[in-house]
DNA sequence: ATTACATTTCGCCAGATAACGAAATGGAAT
DNA sequence: ATTCCATTTCGTTATCTGGCGAAATGTAAT
């Protein structure tokens, strides 16, 4: 019942979701998900961590960045089940589409170490 | 976005999942569940109005008894697919066992009219 | 029409949640 | 070792949520 509940608990909010789409799209760190839903990076890693406590998401770590993608444990075989429901309910959501562009269209060297940059022009 | 939110919203308390589980066995009016749930019938109601404004049950006027069931509209085809996910989560969860026993032992009859004498005992 | 009763709505309160900025952590490069 | 930078943790704030009891609503029976 905790467990059912903490999984809809984390579906419960909209950048949670978009999270969860971007990452069917393609592994992501979370300075890549800051710049395309214009959040905090404190508030980006709380989302992610309440996503990977659902067992949702998984993390990697890869010298500075934390490549985060959608988990693949056995323990969380719901998530090709919810997956599914996900991409039929949003699969054609502008918000969805847009930020889908926005990956195709971006790269993480362009955006992680340049932030600062991008935020003083 | 917003409907997909409002769907996980409605699915992310532990009441609202033990009232789908029970109308999955058969359909209820609010009193039932208030006598199962252990809530206050006002609490009830709440958790009802946010369940149907998510399309996931539907009501029924039945005289003075409101008949509350799973949703059977295409609007929320989803339905089907979220109690099955739904049923594999919980479906040997003590708590909605335990809901399954108690939905077969009483009746509507014993409970309703007689709860404030159940409650004066 | 008045009483009885199921249900909903209202007003309130305590605890949860999403957001932020600032400070802390930890790996890479200088 | 120090600086740089991605990420997490901490502390704060405003809003949302789940709970209750009391009052309002609506239907059935007396």
């Amino acid at each position: 019942m905790r467990n059912a509940t903490t999984i809809y608990k984390a579906l419960s909010d909209a950048n949670r979701l978009r999270i969860l789409m971007m990452l069917k799209e393609k592994s992501l760190c979370v300075c890549e998900m800051v710049d395309i839903l214009g959040l905090a990076n404190s508030t980006v890693s709380k989302h992610l961590s309440i996503l990977r406590n659902a067992d949702l998401i998984m993390d990697e770590k890869d010298g500075r960045w934390v490549n985060y993608r959608l988990s693949t444990l056995e323990e969380s075989n719901d998530i090709e089940f919810t997956m599914a429901q996900l991409d039929r309910q949003l699969g054609s959501d502008p918000q969805i589409i847009e930020d889908r562009e926005s990956l195709d269209t971006t790269d993480r060297f362009e955006i992680c170490a340049t932030l600062p940059f991008i935020v003083k022009t």
